[in-house]
RNA sequence: GCCUGCGUGGCGGAAUUGGUAGACGCGCUGGACUCAAAAUCCAGUGUUAGCGAUAACGUGUCGGUUCGAGUCCGACCGCAGGCACCA
């Protein structure tokens, strides 16, 4: 038996000193092919086996794709900014960049364990000053185009620490550190202008191949909604107060109005409303709650109702009351609602617990008990009673609002800005000053990368400003407008910005002159194929789409959907079929299997598992099932006799498999993969002897999940290595069969099988097929109704 | 609540457009080799009945379309993930 353990250093060697996998920019003999996985966030805790799959999977493209003669860029880097490194840091008194360091070590050492092909030339982390730059210098291209801005928002706030959390540390509207209830604060942060691209970001979609689910999860977290904006006026002031509805047709059914709590008009008209303090009061409440709290469901409707105010109803001239309360988000819409309890279920609740009146305008439903929200008659509703759908009614309101200058159509996305600060130290510095004469000026271009300074201490400080406030140093500067004593902005950037960009990157890593050429960007043009987690399918991908296609729009980068087709992968889970965890004590390391079995018997493994998008857990016992199938191989070569060309009788099997395989591989199906080429050595064992051909076929074919085991047997048969072999065809002539087993049956159950060669006529199958013996004891004595044939495939004969 | 995906042997899973359900692997049972074990090889393995040929049942549940349904349609149940007071 091979030592695996020596042979996979032999050859992992060899195609490094070969340059086996270097990716040719600019390479006008073959064709370009970029296909990328996820570059890891390289924690303390080393590769997980869940890497090992996606990266296996696209390790096995990428040597397919090569041996088929494409220029393959296939490159692996490090996402090393952000909360965990810090955390890790505090604790342990050192560094991040120290802990990253090491962290990137262990992961490339575990990554090169495996064989993987990647490119290690373009390597580089999103932490070097060489890339980050360019982090940076984009960033100033979108303050530059007016797409990044400074505002106000509300951050998770925790008194106790006097700390910014992040949603993960405030999980549960707690703070994850000293459990006091998280609060909101609000903070003056750089936001992306993300929402203006909601529209383009939908029908971008059309230019990709993302999987569906992957599609939808875009479609989704972007939120497009289609409705109306209503004015209504505030009776006592002739204000206008803006609605925004999906369902103008149950305006006739507006009992009330609902503001945001922290809707403008408030404070505009304090002097009418008779109970302000209360307003006051409920403002501060409203405000004194998480993000998680305030939007969490099923709990009771609060609020306040406005004395003194009251607005009309545009379309009854009817005044209606007023309130403000939380269920209404001033991020979205108008932050005012018209309030339709008889067919919305919120505005329900809150009437039965403020005792507003209910009117019904659509017929239908019991609403004792709940808001009707389905399809029926009008009521009540003016030029709109009789009609009977949604659909109509919406229409012929539309009509009338917009004729009556008192509404319009109006789309609203879910999508909103991204808030593009961190008030902590592991990130990106913003390349901001601040001048009291100038205002925020950009750094100049020529000045950068701004570096991350050395500091003592990486905890954010008591005024929830990052660590970097404290560095004065660092801080004071000067204006690059003015030359005035100046400060820098102490925000870092979050650790979707590194991410969002860096496939651009691996097109060009090493340019010194700009983020990456126009010469480069346009040879490899996309990324063909990318995959990583379910968790990134939503939010990694649309910031990434949203900046490429920022870039697009000021003529930086080729396409403005860069990523072609994406594949999200499932989980590795534990073998109780739990998520692996630390606690649970369900973890398996890859180092312990690549040591006990190797890393071929691991890559087959992974790719044999299970369907490749859906979650699978693990089973040493299978495991050990790949090693047996490995070495079953590997004892084949011990049947390699000295004659030439391919066996006779294995011909249609071969040809039928290399054909499978390929099927297999462009529908990502990398279990029958395995399985193919599992009996494709079977019916090689059950030969006394195979010919060298043989088993160079087989090898090649194996060739991209086990690389080690098959380059040495390969070798060992004389042939040149499988690095530069080319990825076999078939021909289609062996692939028809000249004899074939059919199924009969009678009344649609199987009852024989029959022998039918290609020639056959329809007429002669049907004869076959009715004298099998086991046929004719079921039809004998019965009325034969029609005999079905469907050459190839099956005879169905009908009898009564 | 909404959206998405998934329910097939003891287990992981095959079945590409409706056409022999359970490929391939694991596990298990029996046998060969061995003093013994490991490794390997051979045979069997959906359930029930039968020595057997074979038969009945069988892809979450109920119903439908069809000569024929794991696959298509309708209703429901269960599991996983995502979004969530979005007007």
């Amino acid at each position: 038996m091979l030592n695996f353990n020596e042979i996979e250093k032999k050859w992992q060697n060899y195609w490094q000193e070969h340059h086996c996998f270097e990716a040719v920019t600019g390479d006008k003999s073959r064709t370009p092919y970029y296909i990328l996985v996820e570059f890891p966030y390289p924690s303390g805790a080393g590769l997980h086996v869940g890497h090992v799959r996606s990266y296996t999977a696209q390790d096995v493209l990428a040597r397919v794709k090569r041996m088929q003669g494409y220029n393959v860029l296939f490159p692996m880097g490090w996402d090393a900014f952000g909360a965990p490194a810090e955390q890790y840091a505090i604790k342990n008194h050192i560094h991040p960049k120290d802990a990253v360091k090491a962290n990137i070590h262990t992961f490339k050492a575990q990554m090169q364990s495996l064989g993987f092909s990647f490119d290690w030339d373009r390597e580089f982390s999103t932490t070097d000053p060489e890339y980050y730059k360019w982090t940076q210098w984009q960033f100033l291209q979108f303050y530059k185009h007016g797409m990044a801005y400074k505002a106000k928002k509300d951050v998770n706030w925790c008194p106790t620490c006097k700390s910014v959390l992040s949603n993960e540390d405030a999980a549960g509207g707690v703070c994850e550190r000293c459990g006091s209830k998280v609060v909101q604060k609000e903070k003056e942060q750089w936001m992306l202008r993300m929402s203006d691209y909601a529209e383009d970001l939908i029908k971008g979609l059309d230019d990709t191949h993302f999987a569906d689910r992957v599609k939808l999860g875009q479609i989704n977290w972007i939120g497009k909604s289609t409705g109306a904006e209503i004015d209504f006026t505030v009776q006592e002031t002739g204000d206008k107060l803006t609605v925004y509805t999906t369902r103008c047709d149950t305006l006739f059914g507006v009992t009330f109005m609902v503001l945001a709590p922290e809707h403008p008009i408030l404070e505009k008209l304090s002097s009418l409303i008779t109970n302000m303090d209360e307003v006051r009061k409920y403002q501060e409440f409203a405000k004194s709650k998480s993000a998680f709290e305030r939007t969490e469901v099923n709990k009771d409707k609060t609020g306040v109702k406005l004395e003194g105010i009251t607005v009309l109803n545009p379309i009854t001239n009817k005044a209606v009351e007023v309130f403000i309360s939380d269920y209404v988000m001033m991020g979205y819409g108008t932050g005012a609602i018209m309030a339709v309890p008889a067919h919305d279920q919120r505005d329900y609740e809150f009437a039965k617990k403020f005792g507003v009146p209910i009117v019904q305008v659509i017929e239908g439903g019991d609403l004792s008990r709940e808001a009707y929200t389905g399809d029926g008659k009008m009521i009540n509703s003016g030029f709109l009673n009789g009609f009977t759908n949604k659909k109509d009614s919406i229409k012929k309101m539309l009509g009338y609002l917009k004729e009556k200058g008192i509404g319009r159509e109006k789309v609203n996305y879910r999508l909103q800005d991204w808030i593009f600060s961190r008030q902590r130290f592991w990130g990106e510095p913003i390349p901001m000053i601040y001048c009291e004469k100038c205002g925020w000026q950009p750094m100049k271009e020529e000045d950068l990368p701004l570096l991350l300074p050395d500091v003592a201490e990486y905890e954010p400080t008591d005024t929830g400003e990052s660590p970097l406030a404290k560095i004065t140093d660092w801080v004071n500067t000067t204006c690059p407008c003015c030359g005035c004593p100046a400060k820098r902005e102490t925000d870092t950037m979050p650790n979707w910005a590194g991410s969002s960009w860096y496939f651009l990157r691996f097109m060009d890593p090493h340019n010194d002159k700009e983020f990456a050429s126009m010469d480069a960007l346009k040879y490899w043009q996309k990324v063909n194929w990318y995959n990583g987690g379910m968790e990134h399918t939503a939010r990694h991908l649309l910031y990434a789409r949203f900046w490429v296609q920022f870039l697009y729009n000021i003529g930086l980068v080729p396409n403005k959907e860069m990523i072609d087709i994406r594949v999200s992968h499932g989980m590795v889970l534990g073998p109780d079929n739990q998520k692996m965890s630390k606690s649970k004590g369900n973890v398996i390391n890859p180092d312990d299997i690549v040591r006990e079995y190797g890393a071929d018997t691991l890559r087959t493994y992974e790719m044999f598992m299970g369907d490749y998008q859906q979650d699978v857990p693990w089973s040493t016992e299978s495991l050990r099932g790949c090693k047996r199938f490995l070495d079953k191989v590997e004892r084949l070569s011990k049947k390699v006799n000295d004659k030439d060309g391919f066996s006779e009788g294995l011909v249609v099997l071969q040809n039928k498999t290399i054909k499978a395989v390929g099927d297999n591989l462009s529908r990502m199906s990398y279990n029958t993969y395995i399985s193919s080429l599992m009996i494709l050595t079977n019916a090689y064992d059950d030969l006394e002897e195979i010919t060298k051909e043989d088993y160079h076929l087989l090898l090649t074919l194996l060739n991209p999940v086990a690389p080690h085991m098959t380059e040495e047997l390969n070798e060992a048969l004389g042939y040149e290595p499988l690095c530069y072999a080319k990825w076999p065809t078939y021909d289609e002539k062996y692939l028809v069969e000249k004899e074939k087993e059919i199924a009969v049956q009678v009344n649609g159950k199987v009852r024989a099988t029959i022998m039918i060669s290609v020639d056959d006529s329809e007429d002669v199958i049907k004869e076959k097929a009715m004298k099998a013996e086991n046929v004719i004891r079921h039809i004998s004595g019965k009325e034969i109704v029609k005999v079905i044939v469907i050459k190839g495939k099956i005879v169905n004969i009908v009898v009564k």
